[in-house]
DNA sequence: AATGCTTTTTTCGAAAATGAACAAAGTAGA
DNA sequence: TCTACTTTGTTCATTTTCGAAAAAAGCATT
C-alpha cells in the first residue's frame, strides 16, 4: 500500500499514471481512464479497486450516458491531499489552494512592495500558506506539491532568464529558494503557460489536447500545447509571441528587438498611446471598458492591435497549423470588435485553403473563460495537479 | 515465431519497438535500444535472444567503449525486408530502395512530362519498381512500405491540399492511388518533412531529438521536430515557413498572399530577380555557382536573401525555441556568406539571451549533409523505416 | 414484467515484463 | 600475471499486465 504522494509522482507506474489522470481532469470514468492512460480494461479496474480499498480514490457519483450501464464517476480523495499555486505578480501575490478534486479551498491576495526580492517573496508565501493551511485544519507538509507562476520565461532548472517584469529577479533560480522555505515540490512555469494549463482543466480547453493560446494583456505571452503538453522549449522561452519581430524599423521594444508584436498590440503600450492622445492616464480595465462602449479613439487603437496580432497569429498558424486558438487576456474582454478584427486580419496573413477545403481546414477561434489574473493563479495550481515543470523535491521539510 | 513486417508495424509490442528502432537508427546495441525503448534490460535482452534466432536481428560488430565489457552491435537483417522511398518532382521521378541496414540498393532517376497525372504516377513507379526488385532478386511484394514525397502540404488520409507545384494534383488523395497500384503501406510526406527525417537519420542531425529544419531551395519549407518525432499540425501544414507573412505589402505570393518569406528569399523568385537585372535567365545551380564565386550581384540577392530569412528564423525561434536549426536546400550551398548573414540577421530579430547568459542559451546553427534532391528521396525512404505518415495498407496486394 | 440491447465492471488463467543476482568480457594499474 | 573496477549480457522467480468471458446495470420496446 503506498501514500498518495509516491503515486502522485510516480511517472511510470500504472497506478500513478491512473492518479494523475484524475488528478488533470478533476473526476473521471474508468472507461475515460482506460483511453487516456492506454492501459487495458483488467488493468485498470483491479487497480482501481485497489486504489479505493486504500482510500485514494472515491466514488462520487454515477453518470448515465444514456444506453449500457451507467458508468461510475471517480474522483482523487479531497483529504488525501492538497496543491497549492502562487502567482508572483507586479506588487502582489495571489495564493490559491485546491483539493485534489479540483474544489479551490482557499484564494488569497495580498500587496507587496513594487520590489520585492524572492527571499521576501519565498518568507511571504511560507507564512500565509501555514496560517491558511492551520485554517483549514491540515499540515503544510501535507502539500502534494506548490506551483510558481512567473511574468517572465523560466529555464527548466527553476531559473529566472528575463527580468522584464521584475529586473532584480534575473538569474535567481527561483524554484530553489521557494523549495528551501517550504520544503515541498516546486514546480515553476511562466505565466502564459499557466494560463494555457488553467485553460486546459478547467476554462475552454477542457478536452483539447493541441491548441495555441494568445495572451493579450499588459504584455503579450503564450502557450503552444501538443498532445496535452505544454511546450517549453529547449530553454523555457517558447510561444513567446508578444516578441515575434513583425516590423525591423518599429518601435524599440523592452526586448532589445524593433517592432516586436508586443510594441503594436501589448497593453503597456497601448496605454501609452492612449495617454498620448487624449491626455489622461488609464488603467487598463478602463481602457477595456471604453474600447467595449464603442469610445472611437479607443476603439480605433484596438482595432489596430487586432490588425497586429491577426497577423501574429497568421504567422503562428503557418508554422504550428494548430487547430484551434485561445484568446485570453484582459484584451479579449473587448469582445467581438477586438476578435472579429483578429480574424480579419488573420484571414489575410495566414495560408489560405483552397476554395473547396472543409471548415475543420480552418483553425478555431475561442475566448478563454478566465478573467482578472485567475487563469495564473489556477494555471499554477494545475501545474501541480498535472505534475508540470517539476523542478525540486529533494530539500529538506520545513521544520 | 513472428515475421518482420508484424514486428515492423506493432506500434506498442516490445519487439516491435525493438525492431523499429533499430530500423531509425540503422544499427545500435542493447544498452541504446533499453534507454530509447524504456524497456528493461532483462526483456531487451531476452527478446533480443529470440530476435537473433528468427533471423530479423543479426550481430554485426562489437564495440568497445574504453572501459567496461564491449557492447554488441546489432543491425536488422539486410535480407529480411527492403523499403522503398519515391520523390515525385517537378517532371522527374525519382526511387531509391533501402534494406533495413540503411543500405542503398538501388537509386534511379526519369524523365516525366511536366504534367503527368497520379495515375502515370503510381504506374511509372510500380514498373520501375518490378524491374529494381527483379535486379535485386526480389519479389516486390517483400517490401515493407514505399514513401512517397511530395512537393506540396499532404493531409493526414492522404490528400494533396495545395497544389502549388502540381496544380492539377490539388484533392486528389494520393495515397489510395499509389495504394492501389502497388499493394503495399504507403507513406506519404510532404518533401521538407521528408529532409528532417533524412537528416536525422543519415545527416546533420543524428542523434537530435528536438530541432527546425528551414529548407531553401526553389521554394522554402521546413520541418519542426520535437522528442524525434516530425510534426504535422492539425491538418499536415506545420512548418511551412515559405509562407510565414513578413511584410503584409509586400510581393504577391503564389500563396495567394503578400511579403510572405518565400518572395524574398525563395529560389523561383531569387532567379526571376536575377533575370530582370541582368537580362540573362539562370539555373539555380548556376546562380548558386556565381553567389559563392562572389559576383557582386548574385552575392547582394544572396545577401538580402539571407537577411529575411534570418528574419524568418528568428521569429520561428520566438515561436519554438528550439536548440538547433538545420540550414538545408540549394541556397544553403552558396556557403559561408549566406550563413553568415543569416545569423547575422537572426540576431537581430530574435530575442536576445541576456549579456551573462551561457553558450548553450544560443541556438546551434549547422548545414545539412545532403545535396541535390537526395534528402528527399532519403527521407521518404525513411519515412517507412520510421513509420511515419503511415496511410494505406489494406490494398489488395497487386496481383 | 419480460426480453433484447448496450455499455460498464469484474474475474481469472495465461502471457509478458521486471528486478536482482550472477556471469562475462574488457581496461588499468599494482 | 593478478586484482580491482567497469560495463554488458543472461537467467529465473516474482510481479505485473493483459485478453476473453462472464456478470452487472441500466434503457427501450413489446
Amino acid at each position: 500500500m503506498v501514500g498518495i504522494r509516491e503515486l502522485f509522482e510516480d511517472q511510470t507506474a500504472p497506478a500513478g499514471r491512473i492518479v494523475r489522470a484524475i488528478a488533470a481532469i478533476g473526476s473521471a470514468t474508468a472507461t475515460q481512464l482506460v483511453k487516456s492512460t492506454g492501459l487495458a480494461r483488467s488493468t485498470v479496474s483491479t487497480l482501481l479497486t485497489e486504489l479505493k480499498d486504500s482510500g485514494v480514490v472515491l466514488d462520487v457519483d454515477t453518470k448515465s450516458n444514456g444506453f449500457g450501464r451507467p458508468s461510475q464517476l471517480l474522483s482523487l480523495n479531497p483529504a488525501a491531499g492538497r496543491c497549492a499555486g502562487v502567482l508572483l505578480g507586479l506588487g502582489e501575490i495571489r495564493i490559491a489552494i485546491c483539493d485534489l478534486a479540483h474544489t479551490v479551498l482557499s484564494d488569497i491576495w495580498f500587496a507587496m512592495d513594487t520590489d520585492y526580492t524572492p527571499d521576501d517573496a519565498a518568507r511571504c508565501v511560507r507564512a500565509s500558506l501555514e496560517e491558511q493551511c492551520a485554517l483549514l485544519g491540515v499540515d503544510m507538509s501535507e502539500l502534494l506539491g506548490v506551483g510558481l507562476a512567473i511574468s517572465a520565461p523560466v529555464s527548466y532548472d527553476g531559473e529566472i532568464l528575463n527580468g522584464s517584469i521584475l529586473p532584480t529577479w534575473c538569474g535567481t533560480n527561483i524554484a530553489s529558494v521557494f523549495s528551501e522555505q517550504l520544503g515541498c515540490p516546486i514546480h515553476v512555469e511562466n505565466e502564459s503557460h499557466c494560463g494555457a494549463l488553467a485553460e486546459m482543466t478547467w476554462g475552454a480547453a477542457v478536452g483539447e489536447t493541441n491548441f495555441v493560446l494568445f495572451k493579450f494583456d499588459l504584455g503579450i505571452g503564450g502557450a503552444i500545447v501538443i498532445d496535452s503538453t505544454v511546450q517549453r522549449g529547449a530553454h523555457g522561452y517558447a510561444a513567446e509571441f508578444g516578441h515575434m519581430s513583425l516590423d525591423p524599423r518599429g518601435p524599440l521594444c523592452r526586448c532589445g528587438n524593433r517592432g516586436c508584436l508586443e510594441t503594436f498590440a501589448g497593453g503597456f503600450q497601448l496605454l501609452r498611446y492612449a495617454e498620448q492622445s487624449f491626455g489622461e492616464p488609464v488603467s487598463i480595465e478602463q481602457f477595456v471598458e471604453r474600447a467595449r462602449n464603442g469610445d472611437p479613439g479607443y476603439a480605433r487603437l484596438v482595432d489596430d492591435a487586432a490588425e497586429m496580432a491577426g497577423w501574429g497569429m497568421g504567422i503562428a498558424f503557418t508554422i504550428l497549423n494548430p487547430p484551434l486558438f485561445i484568446i485570453a487576456g484582459k484584451l479579449a474582454e473587448v469582445g467581438e470588435s477586438f476578435i472579429n478584427g483578429l480574424e480579419r486580419s488573420f484571414a489575410r496573413h495566414s495560408v489560405a485553403p483552397p476554395a473547396h477545403s472543409p471548415e475543420k481546414r480552418r483553425p478555431r477561434f475561442v475566448v478563454g473563460t478566465f478573467r482578472g489574473n485567475d487563469d495564473t493563479v489556477m494555471g499554477a495550481v494545475a501545474l501541480v495537479l498535472r505534475q508540470h515543470g517539476r523542478i525540486a523535491n529533494e530539500a529538506s521539510p520545513a521544520s
